[in-house]
DNA sequence: CCATTAAAGTTGC
DNA sequence: GCAACTTTAATGG
């Protein structure tokens, strides 16, 4: 999760509503802000030379991104857009340091809010460098149900459609739909109502 | 509730 | 991996 928004309101963030679709901001765009999600949910996304796009990472309500490079002045790596009507919280990099000087407590939840990030692209680095489809697929489901508390068989409803899970491994939906098909009858998923449980 | 249509999923090649 | 086909979800009466 992100940072308490009451924070971020009284360090000066605005509301920003953006339209399902609609571009956040763009790979090779200068970084300048925060953005947390209040509404809605964003995609992370590199689109490919030949128009497939590469899904880095799907950003749910109360989450951030665009923090990673708030502190080396580098561009962004990657397109941010709306996949829903999204209500964001953007916070300008001069007030979001302020806040962290005059809450340091803060420091510390940006700290783990950063690692988490280092973290999740570690374990999909690792997943995606697997040659099987399966492989990558079972490393991305380990990794989300890692976060829940239950961790029952099959009690994980995974929260992406195949497509996008195939956007987030780098294999095409076909693939994806044939191997988890497969994973079904091996036991590793169960699909019920074309929901996928893990 | 049903009809329409867009989006997601499936399958053969 | 495309394209044709099927199913599901969303929208509007």
């Amino acid at each position: 999760m992100g940072i308490d928004s009451k924070y971020l309101y009284s360090a000066g963030a605005e509301e920003k509503s953006y339209r399902s679709g609609e571009l956040i901001f763009a790979e090779g765009g200068q970084s300048s802000f925060y953005f947390q999600v209040i509404e809605g949910k964003v995609k992370l996304c590199n689109q490919n030379s030949d128009r497939k796009e590469f899904l880095q990472d799907i950003i749910i309500a109360g989450k951030c991104f665009g923090e990673s490079s708030l502190f080396n002045d580098k561009e962004y790596r990657m397109d941010a857009v709306a996949l829903e009507d999204c209500v964001i919280l953007k916070l300008a990099r001069i007030n979001f340091v302020g806040m962290l000087e005059t809450y340091p407590k803060l420091y510390e939840k940006f700290c783990s809010l950063l690692c988490e990030r280092t973290y999740y692209q570690s374990v999909m680095l690792h997943a995606n460098s697997l040659l099987k489809p399966a492989d990558r697929i079972v490393g991305l489901m380990e990794y989300l149900k890692s976060t829940e508390r239950d961790q029952e068989k099959f009690s994980f409803k995974i929260p992406f459609t195949r497509q996008q899970m195939a956007n987030l491994t780098g294999i095409c939906v076909e693939t994806a739909i044939r191997t988890l098909k497969k994973m079904e009858k091996d036991a590793v998923v169960e699909i019920r109502d074309h929901k996928i449980f893990f």
